[in-house]
DNA sequence: TATGAATGAGTGTTCATTCAT
DNA sequence: GATGAATGAACACTCATTCAT
């Protein structure tokens, strides 16, 4: 009827929200049913099984947010407007679906071997592509001498454990809602911070 | 270690090991009991159901991480070897269950009010405790100013955020274990420049 | 007998048998998917669980049994036929599922405020029902005094009683399973005789 | 230490209670040993198995039951004053395990075979043992024409249903605990007048 | 494309029973 | 006698999956 397959669609988006907006890591084929409105079985129509559609689900997530990612780390820009390019953009795929990481931990500890199928094709490593930018850094003095490995590590986790640890943080510092969005929106010049140590002037 | 209750104990360190050290979220009861060598129904002897076993090894686990946290943070020791004895604890705790922190997370985006019994009896916030010493660092401008929430979140982010993506980042940046130990215990350093914008001059 | 909903009456009415004919007042969930020839999770397919599956059993049958009960006392038909109108349809309910007032009994021992969804809707009792009727024929001196609540008991009493007590009766008279067929069909004579005191003349 | 076998019979005691009396027919060996205050493998060590404590249990009350109404039955006094002596034992003894009949209706709707543990030995039927004097009853136009064996029926059955059935009389005809108190008390009279066809004159 | 019916494998849980002490 | 620990068998129930339509 539609000529996009609308349906397949429909349970993809619903069964997303659901596994890496919600954080329900055992989603059932029903409740994924359920919240796109359609029938159990077709889901094993359109992806033959739960873990099938999972699979596909994680390719297709993992793949869009690399490209974005990459792009911005391939482009040819100076590298603190890149950093500060990157951990936006880090923030924002991290609001959409926060959960995912999360969900790719648990989904790995079972399965190690899961893990090639969501990293496929990566021929440059992220910390390849800024190894040459952050030497530059390093040597003008700019930056504390680290390696690429460990200055995108924390990056990455200065950008995605606070979304993952939504809950957590919540409470330990008792933030509501609103305190905590709040907390979100000032993060991305805090991360900048720490990476460039040098938030005087940033400040100002 | 204890003498007297030796299977329960045994069965509750099996259990630790499989949810928060190998990160098997949904272990079943027989691979608990298959793990301790015991019956299943053995489990439900000791703890009633799976879910109060669960509950009463993360209140155990939290609890004992929490005292030991507070106790450095509540020391009179100056600022910096302060949050350096910090970190060094909060990386030895997520060595030993790298996925209790991914376990919380995904408890309580099902539960969320499961996250009061982790955290009970909180009366001071790490937050607060270091509230103080922060400013003080701030005032003298030995550190660039920062909330206490953001600077412990950057804290908790940093420490476990590598151990908890650990197949993740072995896979991103093709670390091999012996590798991924390497970097781990290069990261105690990381950190402390991350968190104190000075690496120069700890490098040497 | 209805034609669509093959199965779920198949399931029921298998049950039932189990339950109120057989006497089996435990029957497994397994037990009953056997009798019905088909697969035991459909049960819970059907019914969410065996206990909703019972009291859906019961609320059927206890109806539909109030229903026809209730229709003969309620009818313009003179006292005394309708008490034997009254017993002979007791009976014949009571031969096709001997055991119901047995597991009423013991289901609303365990959990006495179920006996309410038995009994739903009733506006008027069996005693209330009769009370003006008895009194005509105790003013009469047709009949013995005796109150409508136990004139009524003992209708239920002299109906149920031999149906629900089958093997012990059988056992202490040393009847054979014809002999007590006999027996039963005696009854109708013999309660109605001494619900009304004057077997004398109801022999010729 | 105690010269009776203090534990084992009151482990009997308390099963009896839950069995026969409060017609907790699943009684769990464990409740059964929370009941009695002791261990549950106490049970088993006694009886052998729940089933085995079951006979017993059975065999000891039926017995004991029996006895006292045989000795009535075999008395040499009237007919009519056995009779109001045998049903005035019945209701007393039907007081004290109200459920018994029930439990065995439904332990030997399974197990049909079970019913010769119960009443083995039973050289005299107790329709035997009254044919003569109901002869002579009927004979002398005292009593209606009835067959022994219906006599003893309607005997049982007007004495064991009201007590089997408490929960369900209760709520069809509105009663409380004290109004069905009552209502058992006028029993005795009712159901000798139903036996013997003239309550005008014990009426007065 | 879509669905209701049906199923097998597995999950937590209960329980009578056994055994060493 | 008495008990805590341990177990096997069974139970209700769930869930992904299949199939006929």
């Amino acid at each position: 009827m539609n000529p996009e397959p609308h349906t397949e669609n429909l349970i993809k988006e619903k069964a997303k929200v659901l596994f890496f907006q919600k954080g329900f890591l055992n989603a059932t084929t029903q409740e994924i049913a359920d919240a796109a409105g359609v029938n159990r079985a077709l889901i094993h129509y359109y992806f033959r099984s739960r873990e099938q559609m999972l699979d596909l689900l994680l390719e297709e997530i993992v793949n869009e947010k690399k490209i974005r990612k990459r792009a911005i780390l391939q482009s040819t820009i100076p590298f603190r407007e890149k950093i500060a390019a990157y951990i936006e953009e880090v923030l924002k795929q991290g609001l959409k679906y926060p959960y995912l990481e999360n969900f790719i931990i648990t989904e790995t500890a079972r399965n190690p071997e899961k893990i090639k199928l969501l990293c496929f094709k990566d021929k440059l490593r992220s910390s390849e592509l800024i190894k040459d930018q952050l030497h530059e850094e390093i040597k003008k003095k700019a930056i504390a001498p680290i390696s690429p490995e460990h200055f995108m590590v924390n990056l990455s986790a200065l950008c995605n454990y606070p979304l993952l640890a939504k809950n957590v943080i919540q409470h330990i510092h008792g933030m509501s809602d609103t305190a905590y969005r709040k907390f979100l929106t000032e993060r991305k010049e805090v991360i900048f911070n720490a990476l460039f140590n040098e938030a005087k002037t940033s400040k100002k």
